[in-house]
RNA sequence: GGGCCCAUAGCUCAGCCGGUAGAGCAGCGGCCUUUUAAGCCGUUGGUCGCGAGUUCAAAUCUCGCUGGGCUCACCA
């Protein structure tokens, strides 16, 4: 093994490890009881009035307190010196004084590296600087660290380093720590609202014998006492709706999708997806609920509704721009009207507005072979919604609910008692990113089967994501699915949103890579 | 998969019209018993991502490879 510097820096460590457990005896101790986090120590250095207790009042006072946690920075003056110890709640300096701490306790502060993990007891005091420090009359090092952490002043920037290495970016990066408490108090915000809500969490398989919920290519992996191909879950979607057949009315699952896709800066191979189902809903009112959902979260969790995303100034205060697709495709794209109802017209149309050939090829095929009457409407729509996709999306800034999908498209969803080529439907579009889809529940089980259908037609035509045809589902809508609304909302891309992090990787802990060497 | 960019000390970064490697932080030694990115003096540390090529000479120029970032495509 070549000699880097790195090594030496590890082996001065060990070597001071190895003094440690020869002066000190067990060098990993586990006997340091901690009572107090950080946090609560540094309130009681704080009076009635809520004004800092003075020095004077302190030292009359003589609290005792013990803290533990990592040694962050050491200014040391040789026999004093101050250590800044974080842990999970705050931070808080330690005074570590020669007169002041027992001769054991000076000789392991000799031996303290920064990143080690200590343990000391004292009593509060406050520096002349006027910052609440413990001064410590008996230090402990709880926990080694072998190897060095990155400096100080700009943390660890390496993007990779940082996600490979989650575990160090949080020790370093304050911002990174910030942003996964943010995470969590997002997805604990959501559960406390839904489970007022009288809805219940569950969870359902991830193991899916039968691909369905979304269009999307699938993991796939092997049960061997089964002998069976099993994909992980795309979505939960179809068992959800079992459950609401079941009796449960009000049910959700927020955990993790797995799409065998490509990486970009919002797109990770397993990400985390809440959905939910109200019995009895429609697609309106989830509209409303996730408007105030949004708006209630960022009230709550940021004290404001006006978020900086992607260089925007997002406001989730104001009611959210409703938008029907076809309205949209007139504003930003000159529709014209035969294009919604014409499935030659809206060809000729979305190659003008460059949508991929291909695909639009494969759309006119389907429908050339079908005898459906709705089968020019429908293929319109479906080249319309690609050409959605290439105009329109781009300048829905400012949350908007883009509605009344066309039913082509959306193989799960209740047809609009106006227009059965269309559905009850909705996305929400923030920053030109896709945010939550929901839609009434298609609950007609000739329906669903009529749909299911027409996926296979489309897989066979050329589609690679397709939904296959799950004979259990219609088994379970013959038994009657309540009139039902759903939706899934990304909360990965939330957590974004609520964090201004431009990255998916920023706001996932471990973020899919590529297997280190 | 295409295009552009990046890879130098443990970390953050200079150096890049070729001449044999630098700073700050961290570390080590010394001074310092109230510091706040502490200070002062001294000092260790590098296969310049990997492999070829051009050249008397390559961190620097060329090509390939690997890993990463951005972006487009695919995709929600």
């Amino acid at each position: 093994m070549i000699e880097t510097s790195e090594n030496t820096l590890i082996d001065q460590r060990l070597e001071k490890l190895q003094k440690l457990r020869e002066v000190d005896g067990a060098a990993y101790p586990n006997d340091f009881r901690v009572t107090e986090s950080i946090a609560t120590v540094r309130a009681r250095g704080i009076g009635p009035d809520g004004e800092q207790l003075s020095n004077e009042a302190l030292e009359a006072a003589a609290i005792q307190v013990s803290v533990a946690g990592r040694a962050m920075a050491v200014n040391s003056f040789g026999k004093a010196a101050f250590i800044r110890v974080r842990d999970r709640s705050d931070t808080m300096q330690v005074y570590v004084k020669k007169d002041e701490v027992d001769e054991m306790s000076f000789t392991r502060f000799k031996l303290l590296d920064i990143g080690d993990i200590v343990g000391v007891e004292g009593e509060l005091f406050v520096t002349r600087t006027g910052e609440l420090s413990v001064k410590a009359k008996s230090f402990r090092i709880l926990s080694k660290s072998q190897r060095p952490l990155p400096e100080k002043f700009h943390g660890l920037q390496d993007a990779e380093m940082r996600q490979r290495m989650r575990y160090v970016d949080m020790i370093v990066n304050d911002d990174s720590r910030e942003v996964f408490r943010t995470r969590t108090r997002i997805i604990k915000y959501i559960r406390d609202y839904l489970d007022q809500r009288d809805f219940i969490e569950v969870e359902t398989p991830m193991m899916h014998p039968i691909l369905g919920g979304a269009n999307a290519r699938p993991f796939v992996t092997h049960h061997n006492t089964l002998d069976v191909d099993l994909y992980l879950r795309i979505a939960p979607e179809l068992y959800l709706k079992r459950l609401v057949v079941g009796g449960f009315d009000r049910v959700y699952e927020m955990n993790r999708n797995f799409r065998n896709e490509g990486f970009s800066n919002r797109h990770n191979p397993e990400f985390t997806m809440i959905e939910l189902y109200q019995a009895y809903a429609t697609y309106l009112d989830l509209m409303d609920m996730t408007e105030d959902l949004f708006q209630s979260m960022a009230r709550d969790i940021l004290g404001k509704t006006v978020v900086q995303f992607r260089g925007h100034d997002i406001d989730l205060g104001k009611p959210f721009r409703r938008l029907p697709v076809c309205e949209g495709l007139r504003e930003y794209a000159d529709a014209p009207e035969q294009a919604f109802h014409d499935g030659r017209a809206a060809y000729e149309w979305g190659l003008k507005h460059r949508i991929d050939r291909k695909a639009a090829d494969i759309v006119m095929k389907k429908y050339q072979d079908s005898r459906d009457p709705n089968a020019q409407r429908n293929c319109a729509l479906e080249i319309c919604m690609m050409v959605f996709e290439e105009t329109v999306e781009q300048h829905l800034i400012q949350p908007t609910f883009v509605t009344d999908f066309p039913a082509a498209i959306s193989p799960l969803s209740r047809r609009k008692d106006s227009d059965p080529t269309l559905v009850d439907r909705f996305e929400l579009y923030v920053a030109t990113n896709e945010f939550g889809n929901a839609f009434s529940e298609l609950n007609d089980p000739q329906d669903q089967e009529e749909r299911f259908r027409a996926q296979m037609v489309a897989k066979a035509a050329g589609d690679q994501e397709t939904m296959e045809y799950d004979e259990d589902y219609i088994r379970a809508l013959q038994y009657a699915l309540p009139p039902t609304a759903g939706e899934g909302i990304g909360i990965d891309r939330l957590a974004m949103l609520m964090t201004g992090s431009d990255s998916i990787r920023d706001v996932i802990l471990f973020p899919m890579l590529r297997p280190e060497k």
